[in-house]
DNA sequence: CCCTGATTCGC
DNA sequence: GCGAATCAGG
């Protein structure tokens, strides 16, 4: 499995939007413990686990597929508290401007964003609630040109969304 | 047995 | 770094 950028965006946001492994698995086309696995690696937040693994000198591994091989770690710190599992709704304004000014900027440009992009095309594919509930639907906004998402999920998507650009690249698009 | 997430360790 | 195998609780 290749873990693209677009990938672990996808990755950390099904995570932070509270499904299960499982289901981030499947919609990433790959096994739970993918997921978990990168999940673990890359330092996303742990969710409460419903085991207690307890003290365990060594497991035992017949290896059904692997070969032999030796490797050994160090030790490891005690686990943070997990708090309870609080699955996050997504926001509308999920930009979470860091001033006031930034915040009308930001406005702003969406504005502009949303001025700009057609009122049909491909609508925006950031999920909305858990996708095995009937409640589940992807955000109803119209997708920005060449984008998956619309404005306000693509500076929710990407950490250094720059809307001003986007807003460039939309003129040019609509110019051609 | 189903589900869940976490960890280990060969690759 | 990756992820299957495995653990372990509900």
């Amino acid at each position: 499995m290749v873990w693209t950028d677009e990938k672990v965006k996808l990755l950390v946001q099904y995570w932070e939007s509270g499904q299960s492994i499982t289901q981030i698995g499947k919609q990433l086309g790959m096994t739970r413990n993918a997921v978990v696995g990168k999940a673990h690696r890359i330092g996303l937040a742990k969710r409460a686990s419903p085991i207690m693994r307890s003290e365990k000198p060594a497991q035992p591994r017949p290896a059904a597929t692997h070969g032999g091989g030796s490797s050994s770690g160090g030790g490891h710190t005690a686990a943070a508290p997990a708090p309870a599992r609080a699955p996050v709704q997504v926001r509308e304004d999920a930009a979470t401007p860091v001033s006031h000014s930034q915040a009308s900027q930001a406005q702003l440009t969406a504005a502009m964003l949303a001025a700009l992009t057609p009122s049909t095309g491909p609508r925006c594919k950031w999920p909305i609630g858990d996708p095995k509930s009937s409640e589940f639907d992807f955000c109803t906004h119209v997708a920005l040109p060449g984008k998956p998402y619309c404005a306000s999920h693509c500076a929710a998507a990407y950490t250094n969304w720059n809307p001003e650009s986007a807003v460039e690249a939309v003129k040019a698009i609509n110019a051609a």
